[in-house]
DNA sequence: CTGAAAGCGCTTACAG
DNA sequence: CTGAAAGCGCTTACAG
């Protein structure tokens, strides 16, 4: 099919435009448009009825340009190393929709931007004026990450990050409780009269939320005279591939263990597939529960019990908290209460 | 925790700082940022110099505001109505990840926004100069949106549309060629030895995919002498929650049929749940096929056969053509050819 | 309550 | 190859 005629394009309205016709000063349709107290109601009406008129629009750049304000908060997605195209981390999809929702509640507009770990993001998006701040979100090293989150600070640039509230980090978090995440699968799993728990996900300081949540697991089983062995956990990134990877090994290891905490919803669909090819069965051989609460953990086979972060109210803080540093009012950090959600996967 | 003190906001240097700092006028700095032939090797490189060192970086509105371009595309999400908060359809948060991808990669920003079908949104983005062009997504009466996308056409608005390509159609589309989507699925489910085939979701103009979906399928029947019967069809938006009742009212009929074609993943799920629920074996006594190709596909019980979109080629072709659109280059609609992913769920 | 005027930070003819 | 100057479309003191 071809291109179809398309209209020419008529030259956009100003506010010029809307002046002539409403019989006023450019200066009060900028007023009428900006809600300025301070005009006659009559003046206001024909000014309104002008902009309907020409079906107007303020010019976001001139209007930008001359407050220093772009009404924009762009969300900055990390992901290191680059993963397979299609397939982001379902998690932060989730976050992104609800992110997308709590901007427009507040009349902002959202830029979203994928980084790459290693790329010079730290001092684009704010310092060119695309955006009044930034919402940062991803996975990845904690350690490569933290001194970019302190070169923001100093430049000022304002910004919150998903991720856990940690002593003396850079900048304001709104995170979920791992710790306490951790030992909600740990209290679930002994309840099920699990006692050796296997972790699939990196358990380090590179990785601070997951070694949370192990840590959380282990307290709980402590709770009891139980606890986590070392030898019971396999490092994994957040990817299905990866957790199944990671069970394999466990598997390989030879040392007995009826249950598994893995790091996030990915890794144990992973692991999930890997037990199953190994004849061992969900939940009577190997209790599952995974982290993220993502949707797909529903549809597994059997379904997965998981540890709900709640990605609709975690989007509302960030962008109210990051609003509240763009206005200069005074913000703080935010840790959330995860649930656990049970099913057939932990014998629930 | 406090909020931790904040650096003072250095005042952003302008190109005028640059200019000063480099020994050269304002206007010779821009022409180095906007990559202009016309400038001296040397002094080329004093000016870059003083941009590392100020770290300086183009205000975007100014720019934009000169050049009358954004440098921007807004991908508008329709919704219609409001669907629980947390659950995004995910055969578009797919989409979304990957126009996300293909814009960085063409080196344009992407602002994206949600939509009610009613919201007064077709002539806001690009009136307001916020972005160059526009990508519509989402699922909704196409009867309703039709006079819409007339209006962006009448005003000169650069739009794509992810949709099928009909006929006069107003303005530009990509989308999967649904009718052989549905024929994969129907030549499929006839390969197994299935002769009655429900289909859940809607099947009128309002809902072209969906229809072309059924008419596929339909026509696949009538190679091999068989038909849809419309006693067997149900209307169901993408929604889990409408394909469990769906399929709750296609057991309630009474009608025998030993497989289910979907119009959607999420329609598919929710039927396999009553399917269950029902007592009926999956695939053994109704094999189901899905459409969307989603990634919890994979993972549900059994695993759902489904007929893929590729959703990385569609946001890069959605992209490029709009590019070429914004760029008054010639463009054209284009239809993507879907492939089919057998799993258990049709006893493949 | 309203208008005239300055200025936000760029880009790009125009002149040299 | 470079600079001086106009102007993109707004917002907001300032004066009345």
């Amino acid at each position: 099919m071809q291109s179809p005629t398309r209209a020419k394009k008529k030259t956009k309205a100003t506010s010029m435009d809307i002046a002539h016709r409403a019989g006023v000063s450019q200066a009060t349709v900028s007023r009428v448009l900006r809600g300025s107290p301070l005009v006659n109601a009559e003046t206001r009406r024909r000014v309104e009825e002008a902009v309907k008129e020409l079906n107007y629009k303020v010019d976001r750049h001139a209007s930008s340009l001359r407050t220093q304000r772009s009404g924009t908060l762009a969300l900055l997605l990390f992901e290191d190393p680059t993963p397979d195209d299609s397939h982001i981390n379902p998690f932060f999809l989730s976050m992104l929709g609800s992110i997308t929702r709590a901007c427009a509640r507040h009349g902002h507009d959202l830029l979203v931007s994928f980084q790459q770990l290693s790329d010079d993001w730290h001092a684009d998006y704010e310092d060119s004026m695309k955006a009044d701040g930034l919402i940062l979100l991803g996975y990845g090293d904690y350690l490569a990450y933290e001194s970019k989150l302190a070169h923001l600070v100093a430049q000022g640039t304002h910004f919150v990050r998903w991720g856990p509230v940690l002593q003396g980090q850079p900048g304001i978090s709104i995170g979920c409780d791992n710790a306490e995440g951790g030992a909600l699968a740990g209290r679930h799993l002994v309840a099920q009269g699990r006692k050796k728990v296997a972790f699939l996900g990196d358990a380090s300081t590179h990785f601070p939320e997951f070694f949370a949540r192990y840590c959380g697991c282990d307290a709980a089983l402590r709770e009891v005279g139980l606890r986590m062995n070392p030898a019971l956990q396999v490092d994994a990134d957040s990817t299905e591939q990866a957790g199944y990877e990671a069970a394999q090994v466990l598997i390989a290891r030879g040392l007995p263990f009826d249950a598994i905490f893995a790091a996030s919803d990915l890794i144990a669909l992973g692991a999930m597939h890997a037990l199953k090819e190994a004849g061992l069965r969900i939940p009577e051989d190997v209790a599952v529960v995974g982290f993220d609460g993502t949707p797909m953990a529903r549809f597994s086979n059997p379904p997965l019990s998981t540890v709900v972060q709640d990605t609709s109210k975690a989007g509302e803080l960030l962008v109210d908290t990051l609003l509240q540093l763009v206005r200069d009012q005074p913000a703080q950090s935010i840790t959330m209460a995860p649930t656990l959600q049970v099913r057939a996967s932990s014998g629930g």
